[in-house]
RNA sequence: GCAUCCGUAGCUCAGCUGGAUAGAGCGUCAGACUCCGACUCUGAAGGCCGUGUGUUCGAAUCACAUCGGAUGCACCA
């Protein structure tokens, strides 16, 4: 099912040209003055200059058009030539019927097959997930589930930082500390290396990266080592896949906890085995150059307003740097899946990194002209202060720690609800915890910094993730009450209240949310319409008694409605990937 | 210094491909429960949309200037 106003303006264009004018001024847009009208079309404005003709008498003749076609309950011209458009209530009931038989559920699918990769995470091994990690893996995973959710092909793809001075690091303090390892032996000959685990490994990195600050033995030690690594010395290949081992099982438990998952778990690794072809295509098509002893490609233009630095391809010892890992993922990814669009979900400091990326693949053509390469920068999540979220002592706080909080408040504002078994409270309060966080994360705008308050996101309180949870389990409740489920049928009723009205309104609207939520890969889209939907179900069940209703069909259009409500706000947090729960 | 982004209600933020009376949440004030979960709902007050100029029939939205803030500016990622 298309988006409401794209079926609406496909209607009002129809009747400009049956009226003889441009069928393109048609352009049907939700109303901004919802007191008057739930649809307006200010193509007349423009006519007017087309056709030397009064704005007010051009939108006169299309809403002349427009009446009695049976969509429209009103079809109203106002002052200079606003055209305002209300659906008629059977038309809107038919809209939620049709909704409802979606197997899409009213999400606008897109025209033509697209794959889609989406990189975003980015964690690095052998480093504990801390909170500079949760926007990327927040808003990647909004943004892959709303892509999905438009019948793309997606692939949400982690990059791990899994081929750095990081591992080498780690290496070279293992080997320091356990010299009789066969794997760091010259003669080895392929023994199993000693199992690692977690708290070693997160003790380990942090010691190594101070040590190597103090100790330039070390450093270079770990810089050696890194190398080995990345040219494949057998022992080292086979310390760092225990380190990989060990990091990937902690970083799947972190962001299953947080419920994000990716579909490819590939890292600047295996974007490694492409770093030859990568090389060889720079210099097939020229655009390698030397500067200063390293090996970059200039990638300024003529209108570029400031210096744009040339790009290093290989430091000037030779070694790589994430230019040349990007790179060459762009070309791993090239090759495997032949993506439409490549988004990258990242910092947005790294903006100007990434408008050298970019520039570079398309000079040496490393994807289809066509493809479209975007980066979707986020902002900071600030603490009350203003300045980058820290732990009390000034620490950069673990994810972790971060996520036991959040569940600990939550845990504390439920323990007083009767409605939640014991055994099911702390699921419960890990999904709402998860759920605060995520909400009061994903209404922000992308591209903006935010202010993290716990109490504030946690509130049942005004536009939260707890509220949205809460209006669920309402909904449930009645469901469960009146021996329903979320599939009951939607019955017609004699006449419709505003309230239900509004509600149907909220329901239908999803699809506007969807729609530009997908154009613009901005997730904020998407809350704000789970929100309106919330509150229009909150002033309906106040408004009406549904359980209670004595008149059958009132009381069954009621709970039709209760039941599409449930099923579209569910859609909503799947996309947001906020887990629902039963009851809290 | 140059560049990018941001400046909207007391606070936190939407809206920005130009359209009617600029929205929401919190907070404040005033109301509403014999009832499906009141952790709710209704209403009010609160704004020269940083400032100025321009484009336009029409500007929070576009352009230029200016002030303020954040960020970035090659061998870290």
């Amino acid at each position: 099912m298309k988006a409401i106003t794209d079926i609406l303006t496909q209607i009002v264009s129809r009747a400009f040209e049956d009226c003889g004018y441009d069928p393109s001024l048609g352009t049907v847009t939700v109303s901004d003055r919802m007191d008057l009208c739930q649809f307006q079309c200010n193509g007349a404005f423009a006519g007017a200059k087309l056709y030397k003709k009064a704005p007010f008498m051009i939108a006169g003749d299309v809403a002349e058009r427009l009446r009695g076609n049976g969509v429209f309950k009103s079809a109203e011209v106002v002052k200079p030539g606003f055209l305002n458009l209300t659906l008629s209530d059977e038309r809107l009931l038919a809209f939620m019927r049709e909704i409802a038989a979606d197997p899409n559920l009213g999400v606008p699918q897109a025209e033509k097959p697209e794959t889609v990769i989406i990189d975003y995470g980015g964690p690095n091994v052998a480093k504990p997930l801390h909170i500079g990690h949760l926007r990327s893996a927040i808003i990647g995973e909004a943004i892959k589930r709303l892509a999905r959710a438009t019948g793309r092909t997606v692939y949400g793809d982690i990059h791990l930082g899994d081929w750095g001075l990081q591992i080498g690091l780690v290496i070279a303090e293992l080997k320091e500390r356990h010299p009789d390892w066969r794997c760091f032996a010259d003669d080895y000959a392929g023994e199993p290396v000693p199992e690692l685990d977690v708290d070693a490994l997160s003790e380990i990195y942090p010691f190594a990266s101070k040590k190597s600050k103090e100790d330039a033995a070390f450093k270079a030690a770990a810089q050696a080592a890194t190398g080995e690594l990345q040219s494949g010395r057998p022992g080292y290949i086979a310390v760092w896949k225990e380190i990989m081992r060990v990091s990937t099982a902690d970083l799947k438990a972190n962001y299953g906890r947080l419920g994000v998952d990716f579909d490819l778990w590939y890292g600047e690794s295996d974007a490694d085995k492409y770093e030859p072809e990568l090389m060889r295509v720079l210099t097939e098509k020229g655009l390698l150059t030397e500067s200063e002893g390293a090996k970059v490609v200039e990638v300024a233009t003529d209108d570029d307003k400031a210096p744009m630095p040339p790009v290093i391809i290989k430091k000037s010892d030779n070694s790589s740097i994430y230019a040349t890992t990007d790179l060459s993922t762009i070309i791993q990814r090239q090759k495997d899946y032949n993506p439409d669009k490549i988004w990258y979900v990242v910092d947005k400091r790294q903006s100007l990194h990434f408008t050298q990326i970019f520039r570079v693949a398309r000079k040496a053509g490393l994807v289809r002209d066509d493809c479209e390469l975007e980066f979707l920068g986020f902002g900071t999540m600030n603490g009350s202060d203003g300045h980058a979220y820290k732990t009390r002592d000034g620490g950069v706080m673990r994810l972790s720690d971060l996520l036991d909080s959040a569940e600990a408040a939550a845990a504390e504002k439920l323990s007083s609800s009767e409605f939640t078994e014991a055994g099911r409270r702390g699921e419960t309060a890990r999904r709402v915890g998860v759920a605060a966080i995520k909400f009061g994360d994903l209404i922000n705008h992308r591209s903006k910094d935010y202010v993290f308050d716990m109490d504030k996101f946690l509130s049942f309180e005004g536009k939260t993730g707890t509220y949205l949870l809460y209006s669920v389990t309402r909904i449930n409740s009645i469901l469960k009450k009146v021996g329903a489920d979320e599939n009951a049928p939607l019955a017609a009723a004699e006449v419709y209240t505003d309230a239900e009205r509004e509600l149907m309104l909220a329901i239908l609207l999803a699809g506007e949310a969807y729609k530009h939520g997908f154009e613009e890969k901005a997730p904020n889209y998407i809350c704000e319409s789970a929100y309106m939907l919330a509150a229009a179900f909150s002033k309906f069940y106040h408004d009406n008694h549904i359980a209670g209703e004595t008149d059958e069909a009132r009381r069954s259009a009621w709970i039709g409605l209760c039941a599409l409500t449930k099923r579209v706000l569910l859609k909503h947090l799947d996309i947001l990937s906020i887990e629902p729960v039963e009851s809290m």
